[in-house]
DNA sequence: CCGAGGTATCGACGAACGTCGATAGATGTG
DNA sequence: CACATCTATCGACGTTCGTCGATACCTCGG
């Protein structure tokens, strides 16, 4: 029997991601790490199940997403997977059952990474003056 | 000679995205929409531009960003134009040279798309809740 | 302890993506 | 105008991604 992948099981959310994008030291690392999150979320079946849990406020099992999402049950299983190794969801097993919940802050600390100060930003155009 | 790609010039921000995460009545056609937005930044050279120019505050020459993301410059127009077409950035020709700025508000926008109202999130089951 | 049913992983396939060299288009200079 | 330079597009390549059927794993009920 071959070595298989990781079981889910032991799979765990990453460290508080992430750095704000207008941070003035970000290294390539949390530019990369950054991008993992954003990528988790750069698909539209993913996107509609944390629509979903997100307003169901509810853990859902993963029974009733095939025929929410209208897609194979290997698939969901690759989506949701997904979006637990990015730490947005978590895995529940509830006797044969697996149902998985939205994880509220890491969603919100995932928007906060696009909210920069204001400042001298807002004034719709270019800046006028520099060469080069 | 063969028809071409549509010049970029022609290129215009898409419409104001986009349905909260939360949305109740979030259709497929917004889940795909709010996707393409989040996969353009699940690049982390992207991310890297992205951050430059949140730092920056200013237009930035694409004839920069070749040593300072030390990819070829096809490589560097092909992410440039992904922001492009996301609404993250604007583009503006200075003679030769072609600028590039944040459009801040854009980007403000698709944090927003992932705060959600605070409520009853926290209770039961799952860690992580401080639904607060 | 065995069978039934839900779920994750495997393996394969086509599509999309990131990358680069070559080249065409655009703009300023002599 | 001819030329140099900067940038976008083209074409190709290898990798990653989304998808699904087959199958192994796991939990429960008999």
């Amino acid at each position: 029997m071959v070595a298989r992948a990781e079981p889910i099981a032991l799979i765990e959310a990453p460290a508080q991601c992430c750095v704000p994008i207008a941070a003035d030291d970000m290294s390539p690392d949390d530019a990369a790490s950054t991008a993992a999150l954003f990528k988790a979320l750069g698909d539209p079946h993913r996107v509609r199940v944390v629509n979903l849990l997100a307003t169901t406020r509810e853990a859902v099992c993963i029974c009733d997403l095939t025929d929410f999402l209208g897609l194979a049950q290997p698939t969901v299983s690759h989506h949701m997977r997904k979006l637990v190794d990015a730490g947005l969801l978590a895995r529940e097993q509830r006797g044969v059952w697996a149902y998985y919940s939205l994880r509220p802050d890491a969603v919100r600390r995932l928007g906060e990474v696009l909210r920069f100060a204001d400042g001298p930003f807002g004034h719709g155009r270019f800046e006028e003056g520099e060469g080069r």
